[in-house]
DNA sequence: TTACCACAAGTAAACGCTTACTTCAAGCTT
DNA sequence: AAGCTTGAAGTAAGCGTTTACTTGTGGTAA
């Protein structure tokens, strides 16, 4: 159970044991067969935490998401599963629920667990939290929020690019009505949204006056409502965007509740392409989120500020491309029939 | 950083400030006093894996699912996140994704870090890797597979319930033609719920030829094929019951694909509830699976032999009740119109 | 043959904590 | 006033590793 154990077993000491484990070119291989013979029969696994302690390195990067019941984030962890068991690293998950109290003590736990960087994939996390881990010298690596500086880096995520190829596609349609279903305006990522929406209509000639924007909070529940605002209005739109799926997911509700039909009556485009958009009804047309290279890219921000620590200019440095969204094109969208614009027959 | 520049600053020995944080009665409120100034100024935190070198406890706890992306097991997760904080352990996540060599991975990281106690909710584990936590002492709980033994706990999922609401409800719309979309058979709560199916169908009266089964694997391109399958055969079904909601989405597709409507034509019935169900188009009549109550009772199930251990028997047995299920209707069922039986007009 | 080197293995300190045991001083008991 | 008890703090061992340093052995060069 211990080296202890093995090293009595396999008559050598502690030391010749550790080596045989970590470096066997510096033991004799007749040795090193007796020590692994040992190994086996107490089917021995080294104590990690023993490790760590000697070695100054815990091997832990912790991830902070939101709340990993929004679909968006299970794949992001995901793929960051992949990565931390090829690199040999292990992974401490935490949800912050949206709660400063909470997101206290995600801080908290990871600090006291040593872990050796961070990926804060949410961009509500105060100030103050983020200090206690640079005090700490612990690697960041956020999502499209703060600035890179020391030991934090920054994965971009190319919003405005996705936006305007689903602006354009909408126009393209025939849609001159068209609304935006933010997110809340305290979350950076969303406020990105928004003003690269305004700002592709404002390219495409988009009169102010026709530039519809109803701020919700990402949700389903929220974007159902936004939605019946929207309908609620004078001309409502003939086409929406939504800041993300799950509030596209709504407005599809909200729709369907008022007996219209999409995309017969009015068109949807969601945002983030979340597993579930093709089941929806009708298959969502929808920006795709890289999940997964979003997930890579902030595994490897922090990677590099682990492994090029002390050798120094060794890797390069983490450059960050920024990953880029697409438009996918299912079947919530379609031509600008109309509705509400005065029919022949009438 | 560590207690020795804590203690320095304080003007105390190591012990002094560790009985500070751990034992306050046994120290001075002058000296705590000096203490706590000390630890404020430094901002220390203590190194829990020294902690848990010298306690021989990690306070941390292993969760092993099939497939994080699998959107059952979030809200699971949830649950169980909450707990652990609540409880003051961490907790190590890992996705099996049904292969082997990957289990086996999750079981060395898990076991390596020490974890005290380990959820396996996932049915794909072979036994040599139970053996493996068991031949450590790790108590492990899981979700209706294996008997309860020595540190082995269960929870039981009463599916029959559910399942059998499930089936009465179909009857009652005048369904006798319903086919069972199975999950993978060599997973056990597949089994479970295909027998569960097969039973309220005999009880039922209705004869064996009328009783359809279709072997899927828990995914939405399965669901697809399997009721493609269905809406092939000679006397399609009027209803189906699917193994899990995912399942169900693919049958959604492929029926909408072949042209019919859910539930004009075909009616459908999950098994979950995942949170998306309610936005599949029509929203998907399935029996409730509730995750956090799982959550719930596994983790008890854990904290059980861990918090009981040393004093004997303190705490109450860890009595699993069994987990209930229960049937939601929405919209994706209906009366069988019978679309394929003889119509008046032909 | 002797001095030197390389290699293999052992010794022991250190990582940051907890805790049994020891020390010390002050307050009681009789 | 001598002996006890009690409370508060210090000392040091030990948790399971790693690793710098030391020791010992045999081989090679001279």
């Amino acid at each position: 159970m211990s080296l202890h154990e093995v090293a009595k077993r396999a008559g050598v000491s502690t030391a010749t044991v550790s080596r045989t484990i970590n470096r066997p070119a510096d033991v004799d291989p007749k040795t090193a067969e007796r020590v692994w013979k040992a190994i086996r029969e107490l089917d021995y696994l080294p104590n990690i935490q023993a490790r760590s302690l000697v070695s100054g390195r815990s091997r832990i990067l912790g991830l902070i998401v939101s709340d990993i019941t929004n679909p968006f984030f299970p794949e992001l962890l995901k793929e960051f599963e992949n990565l931390s068991i090829e690199h040999d690293y292990e992974i401490l998950v935490s949800s912050t629920n949206y709660d400063a109290a909470r997101m206290e003590i995600c801080v908290r736990r990871m600090l006291q667990r040593k872990v050796e960087g961070v990926a804060i994939m949410t961009s509500e996390m105060s100030k103050s939290f983020i200090d206690e881990f640079s005090r700490r010298n612990v690697p960041l690596v956020f999502l499209d929020v703060g600035v890179p500086k020391d030991r934090i880096s920054n994965v971009r995520v190319d919003y405005r690019a996705g936006i305007a190829q689903a602006v354009e596609h909408l126009l393209s349609l025939g849609h001159r009505r068209i609304a935006f279903v933010s997110g809340p305006q305290a979350v950076k990522s969303a406020r990105i949204r928004r003003s690269a929406f305004l700002g592709a209509l404002a390219k495409a000639g988009i009169g102010e006056a026709e530039r519809l924007v109803e701020e919700s909070d990402h949700t389903v529940e929220g974007g159902l409502l936004a939605m019946e605002r929207l309908l609620g209005i004078a001309r409502p739109p003939t086409a929406v965007l939504a800041s993300n799926d799950v509030t596209a997911i709504g407005a599809l509700r909200a729709i369907r509740r008022s007996g219209l039909h999409v995309p017969q009556d009015v068109s949807v485009v969601g945002f983030d392409d979340i597993q579930l958009a093709q089941y929806t009804d009708p298959p969502l047309t929808t920006v795709r989120f890289p999940r997964d290279e979003i997930a890579r890219q902030a595994f490897h921000a922090l990677l590099y500020h682990l492994e090029s620590a002390p050798g120094g200019a060794s890797a390069p440095p983490p450059q960050a491309q920024i990953v880029k969204t697409q438009l996918i094109v299912r079947e919530s969208t379609g031509p600008a029939v109309a509705a509400y614009l005065p029919k022949a027959a009438d």
